[in-house]
RNA sequence: GGGUCUAUGGCGCAGCCAGGUAGCGCACCGGACUUUUAAUCCGGUUGUCGAGGGUCCGAAUCCCUCUAGACCCGCCA
């Protein structure tokens, strides 16, 4: 392909963005306005891909808003969900008595928002305000509460069976030939799902339900045995996920969303009753895959394996996430915290580009980088490049020096001349690094085999490092105590560096014993005496 | 049953979505420096890009078939 065909910046959100713009035009629909979804969950801890689906929707609103549109993000929080299972790590809180209720109905564990929903989608937008990522905030709860959904759920339940069979035909589900994809919240117990919606009686615009029994996950819920009715404009319930969000989609007028392919099924018969039942064209696509953990397990909200923006925030920058979610889309992504120091370097580079310190010499390459650039730093890119500091280094320096840790790697850093001056931005690197260091460098507190001879060494080592008078060359030192005690050097400085850092290499020893402190050291080694 | 992703030097991966010299990290080898370990710096080796076919002047990249692995859906969201 030749340079002209290139869209927008040369990003993936570009040619999403300029695929929706044409379909948009082709379909002679107004784009005045072209409004982007992300859906929130509210039932668990929203790690970060859930933030991803909303950082990428802003992604292609940008790319919208660089092609001349206008648009706008709408972040809706699916707080009528009823809450299946018991996140892990929560199990004190009691909340055994509100499964199957919806999490906007459940008081907050920690007592600091309306709800249990409010209070998890709550840790979400800090996660966007964090990272820069502007949106406009809807509930669920809301919504439907406001009867914004009524016209079109009224146009689903009169079609059910319809489209109860068109399910059972596109993803092989059954359930919906028999019941009506509504679940009304039970007036007496407050519970979704156990109130099974039998019949709707379009006159008067009301579901009728029962409460009984029912199976979430491998656990059954009691029902109450309530029989009631429910208005679809007032009273509190929600579509079933196979249909709301093409109801969600027309009363707001949404022209995109990205799913994870978890949704796939919905979303294909969500897409045909927008299409055919609602007559609203679906909102434009894009399928992600999940971010898996380290051992090719999904991400689980339920689960402990949670890797959450503010946690990801105590150890990279906000860009560091930015560019992670930007950088592509595709793939199956097996993602940890160790992927923050390639990320940070990585950002280090495309600045590098984007300011032409690194030549690249394909065109498209190049503009693709430059594109990526400004993207993470939401199409409002720095004037100047920044300090760099390599991410890792300052790690090692972190690790070396716990006390004082700022001012004294910052002194490092200086002497090492990787930087002139000390700037507030390598303090907080030097804190995020620092922060890394400290949680996952395993201080494996390994058995050092010490023989007899090695801990006579040792022991006259540590005398050596206590001893008031300067010594003026410790690598010698060390050295010369090895040697006379009949311990190989080269094992003997594998022991300290062992002991020191948890590693069997290191900096050059005798500078870093100083750099540490001599009684530092001193006082380290000598329990291992 | 349905679907998606992944496969690239010894290991871990990038590059693929918009075709144009196959790259990075670790490991490995050599050199420099250090009285000696390590670190550091410089240089170097390593590939039928899972298999087969197709399109093209040109394919790791696009299309089809196949193989292997992983994951998701078939509760609910």
């Amino acid at each position: 392909m030749t340079e002209q065909e290139i869209i927008g910046k040369g990003t993936w959100i570009d040619k999403l963005a300029s695929e929706l713009l044409e379909r948009e035009k082709a379909l002679g629909r107004n784009i005045d306005l072209l409004r982007v979804e992300s859906g929130l969950g509210a039932s668990g801890i929203p790690h970060i891909g859930s933030l991803g689906d909303a950082v990428r929707a802003y992604g292609v609103k940008l790319a919208l808003e660089n092609l001349g549109c206008k648009s706008e993000l709408i972040a809706y929080s699916d707080d009528l969900d009823g809450l299946r299972k018991i996140p892990e790590g929560m199990q004190e809180f009691g909340l055994e008595e509100h499964i199957a209720k919806p999490v906007s109905l459940i008081p907050d564990p920690y007592g600091c928002h309306d709800s249990y929903g409010m209070h998890m989608s709550s840790i979400l937008l800090d996660g966007l305000d964090r990272v820069g990522i502007k949106y406009e905030f809807r509930r669920a709860v809301d919504t439907y509460k406001q009867g914004l959904l009524k016209e079109q759920i009224h146009a689903i339940l009169q079609n059910s069976a319809k489209i109860g069979d068109k399910i059972s035909e596109l993803v092989g589900q059954e359930k919906y030939q028999k019941y009506l994809p509504y679940f009304p919240v039970c007036a007496n117990c407050n519970r979704l799902y156990t109130a099974e919606a039998t019949e709707y009686i379009a006159d008067e615009r009301k579901v009728k339900y029962t409460c009984h029994d029912t199976e979430i996950g491998s656990k059954t819920v009691k029902g109450c045995g309530h029989t009631g009715e429910a208005d679809i404009g007032k009273d509190l319930g929600k579509l079933a996920w196979k249909v709301e969000f093409a109801a969600r989609w027309k009363a707001f007028d949404i022209r995109f969303e990205a799913y994870g392919k978890d949704i796939m099924d919905s979303v294909k018969v969500n897409d045909w009753v927008a299409d055919e039942i609602l007559e609203f064209p679906h909102p434009h696509h894009v399928k992600y895959e999940m971010f898996l953990d380290k051992g090719g397990k999904k991400i689980s909200k339920s689960l402990g394996n949670v890797i959450t923006a503010q946690k990801w925030l105590e150890f990279g920058s906000p860009k560091s996430i930015l560019l992670l979610l930007y950088k592509r889309i595709t793939g199956a992504r097996e993602l940890g915290f160790d992927d923050i120091p390639g990320l940070m370097a990585e950002y280090n580079e495309l600045e590098d580009i984007y300011f032409g310190r690194i030549k690249v010499d394909n065109q498209a390459k190049l503009t693709k980088s430059k594109g990526l650039y400004e993207y993470v730093n939401l199409l409002n890119p720095p004037k100047q490049p920044s300090t760099h500091v390599n991410y890792r280094l300052v790690v090692e320096l972190a690790k070396i020096f716990k006390e004082n840790r700022s001012e004294r790697v910052m002194k490092k850093l200086l002497d090492y001349g990787v930087i002139k001056n000390p700037e507030p931005e390598v303090e907080k690197l030097i804190e995020l690094a620092g922060n890394y260091s400290n949680e996952f460098d395993e201080q494996e507190k390994t058995h050092v085999d010490l023989d007899d001879a090695a801990k006579k060494a040792l022991k006259l080592l540590v005398e050596a490092l206590e001893g008031d008078e300067e010594l003026e060359d410790i690598q010698n030192t060390i050295y010369q105590i090895a040697k006379s005690n009949d311990v190989e050097p080269k094992d003997f400085f594998k022991i300290l560096y062992q002991i020191i850092l948890g590693t069997s290499r290191g900096p050059k020893i005798g500078p870093f014993i100083s750099d540490i402190g001599r009684k530092q050291v001193a006082k380290t080694l000598s329990e291992y005496v």
